[in-house]
DNA sequence: TCTGGGGTCCTCACACCA
DNA sequence: TCTGTGGTGTGAGGACCC
């Protein structure tokens, strides 16, 4: 793609240039409002780096890694969000590459969502840079949906110095395809009169639950535009795509969107994977980074105050292949150790046919607050006595101190020890 | 081309039980 | 006692989203 040709780089999702146009100003029904960040990560990181203004700047990791995020400059070019940086850098050899720092981005994202909980409490953050509101019981005080989405973007742009785009619909769904055809820095407003219309225009890849292999099986059948799903008949839907799939589609196309914005969220799963940087075929290796996972998922459990029941891991092998197992405990836990010895045996049960492991990752789901669950003493902890669960709260304090970095398994910390990994011991890593 | 990390939801298969 | 059936829980994997 040349450079200059924005309008088809800057989004992920499929866009419409007929969409992006004036449907009328009748705000009656229409009080959902989506206010997503422009091209979030990289934003920030220019406020952050002024003299980078002007340049193609993707974030991101190593060669190994994703793009984050990239500049309207950099997506001129064809860099787009989640594009192999490999392929980036190829697509755009003279883009300035920044690693991300993901406490800088939620400091401001912790922002934006206190401006838009000053319009209402009615706010559902739907990841960093995301969120829905519903602006009914503002309208009086603020005035229309309009008028309180240009005083979140005015807010946005003077607090933080970044741009975000607003849609304004009478659903999630529309108000989210609304922000899309409304970026960079706009905003965009669908009456609820026009929504079948302005649904109508889109391509099928526009659908929320529809992407590239949903695509190609509704093509397939020659279906390619939103209008296409709606015409079908649901039954036909139903058995090309699956039957809760299929009517939640076509319900999509016709603009029945029945979900409110629901404030406050709550986690079913909380997890943590790695790729390593070259494929490993040490087993050892591979167990002794599902320590510290296991660890890190633990950790965010007890911060979050929930346990769960069931660990999960995850193995991606050299091939590309996923594999993944799970295991369901008697006894939910927050504690690394137990979730470390799940996810080992978990391990030990995977066939890799002999390929080195590309990625290994480690999940707890059957999430519940800590204070219900019933708490099992491990082996190792004496009745009424200190246990395991104990010293892992003493090391989430002593990290809170001193930083991650300062105290973990004593197996990471002094490399893998081949003989004995069933015991993990904390060791002091580095305390300045 | 060469594919992150965190998460959700769905489908299908299977075991177990009444 | 055997067989069929439906509900439920679990496990594996796929697809999708940001």
């Amino acid at each position: 793609m040349a450079p200059g040709d924005e309008d088809a780089a800057v989004s992920r999702g499929p866009r419409s240039a007929q969409a992006r146009r004036d449907w009328g100003d009748d705000q009656s029904g229409t009080s959902i409002l989506h206010v997503d960040m422009d091209a979030f990560y990289a934003s920030v990181e220019l406020v952050r780096r002024p003299a980078l203004r002007g340049l193609p700047v993707i974030v991101g990791g190593g060669q190994r890694s994703v793009v984050l995020a990239a500049t309207y400059e950099a997506r001129a070019f064809g860099v787009n969000s989640a594009m192999p940086m490999a392929r980036a850098l190829r697509a755009c050899p003279q883009a300035v590459v920044v690693p991300p720092d993901h406490r800088a981005y939620h400091e401001v994202s912790v922002g934006v969502m206190e401006v838009l909980g000053s319009v209402t409490a009615l706010v559902e953050q739907v990841s960093i840079d995301e969120a829905f509101l519903d602006v009914a019981g503002a309208r009086r005080r603020m005035g229309p949906p309009t008028v309180i989405a240009e005083h979140i973007r005015a807010q946005v742009r003077s607090q933080f110095g970044v741009t975000c785009s607003v849609g304004v619909a009478a659903t999630k769904f529309v108000a989210k395809l609304c922000s899309e055809h409304a970026k960079p820095d706009g905003m965009l407003l669908v009456p609820k009169a026009a929504t079948v219309d302005f649904l109508r225009t889109l391509p099928v890849g526009a659908l929320w639950g529809v992407g590239e292999k949903t695509e190609q099986a509704l093509a397939r059948w020659g279906v390619t535009t939103v209008a296409e799903v709606a015409d079908l008949d649901v039954g036909t839907l139903q058995r090309i795509i699956g039957k809760a799939a299929g009517a939640h589609l076509h319900d999509l196309a016709w603009g029945r969107d029945p979900r409110p914005v629901c404030p406050g969220h709550t986690d079913k799963s909380i997890g943590a994977e790695t790729t390593f940087d070259t494929d490993v075929g040490d087993p050892a290796v591979v167990e002794a980074r599902a320590l510290e996972l296991a660890d890190t998922c633990a950790a965010r459990l007890r911060r979050a105050g929930v346990v769960g029941r069931t660990v999960a891991i995850k193995v991606r092998t050299s091939d590309f292949r996923t594999l993944s197992r799970s295991c369901t405990l008697v006894t939910p836990t927050d504690v690394g150790r137990e979730v470390f010895l799940v996810a080992r045996r978990l391990l030990a049960g995977v066939d890799l046919r002999g390929l080195p492991v590309r990625l290994v990752g480690v999940r707890v789901e059957g999430l519940s607050r800590a204070q219900d669950a019933p708490r099992q003493p491990t082996l190792d902890e004496a009745v009424g006595g200190p246990g395991r669960r104990d010293a892992e709260l003493a090391v989430d304090e002593v990290r809170a101190r001193f930083g991650r970095a300062a105290i973990g398994p004593a197996t990471t910390a002094l490399g893998v020890d081949r003989h004995d990994r069933s015991t993990t011991t904390f060791a002091p890593v580095e305390l300045s």
